[in-house]
DNA sequence: AAGAAGGACAACCGCCCGAGG
DNA sequence: TCCTCGGGCGGTTGTCCTTCT
């Protein structure tokens, strides 16, 4: 038996906010706060919507001093730098960015920064032609292992940085130790996302990860591979996007 | 000009955790 | 110590808008 929903869900608004129901929410919330119970707070506000769909709504929208789009390029090297500390830990990350959701931010990479860190991944071999070569991060494990022959462990993880979080290659090391059984990997980008993303070839990603070589990723992380995440991540990974561009 | 595909982002879902009874 | 509940969070989905063919 599963937890009770925080409301019901049958006799809730649900969908996209009116300007009206804005108005209300806002109006509320400055008189009398959010009294510290969002689940009681649409009742006492004569909103027919859910406490926890106002809480988002007040939170990622209607908060003062938001700030909508237009990232800058300081803010991503930002972005960058704490996703290679902390993987998507967006709430963190927001507070390290004024004005800005946890939301936002997570749509932000998904959407943008994360393809633009795979694209730039290109420039780390001189030879690919991006015309006719997926992007390293892609390339299938046999394909990396047979060019890893001529990478140090530095560019190897150059080359892998823009894709894979520290904590998912962490999880996946601490996975092969746990269970040596655990040989199927799931499609995972480094997000935590299991998602397909449009803009890749079909199967690209399974191919990636149902070949990847645990042992490979072991060496690629070195001696860092089974420490602790936080505080100990290792120098490659802690390169800004503009140290990563600049490195090429 | 119209339909398809892709991009952007708001909103929802469900799990986890801590507080408090 | 256990249980319940609400808040918070990350992941996912839905929908609207733009661009492409």
């Amino acid at each position: 038996m599963g937890r009770a929903p925080c409301c019901d869900k049958a006799n809730v608004k649900r969908g996209p906010w009116l300007p009206e129901e804005d108005a209300v929410l806002r109006s509320y919330i400055e008189k009398h706060g959010t009294g510290g119970n969002w689940i009681a707070l649409p009742l006492k506000a004569g909103l027919n919507r859910c406490g926890k769909s106002c809480r988002l709504r007040w939170l990622n929208y209607l908060r003062p001093n938001i700030k909508r789009g237009g990232f800058t390029e300081e803010e991503d090297d930002i972005i960058f730098s704490l996703y290679r500390k902390l993987g998507s830990r967006w709430s963190i990350i927001a507070s390290h960015l004024r004005g800005r959701t946890d939301n936002d931010i997570k749509n932000y990479w998904n959407t943008k920064l994360k393809k633009k860190m795979i694209m730039s991944s290109y420039n780390t071999t001189a030879t690919m032609d991006p015309s006719t070569t997926p992007p390293p991060a892609l390339l299938p494990a046999a394909a990396v292992k047979s060019e890893s022959s001529s990478h140090t462990t530095d560019s190897i993880s150059k080359l892998y940085s823009p894709l894979f979080s520290s904590n998912y290659i962490n999880s996946m090391i601490n996975d092969q130790e746990g269970s040596m059984s655990s040989s199927t990997i799931t499609a995972d980008d480094g997000n935590g996302s299991s998602r397909r993303d449009r803009n890749w070839p079909a199967g690209e990603e399974d191919t990636l990860l149902s070949e990847f070589d645990l042992g490979f990723l072991s060496e690629l992380l070195g001696d860092y591979g089974s420490g602790e995440m936080l505080g100990e991540v290792p120098p490659p990974l802690l390169w800004t996007a503009s140290e990563f561009m600049c490195a090429q």
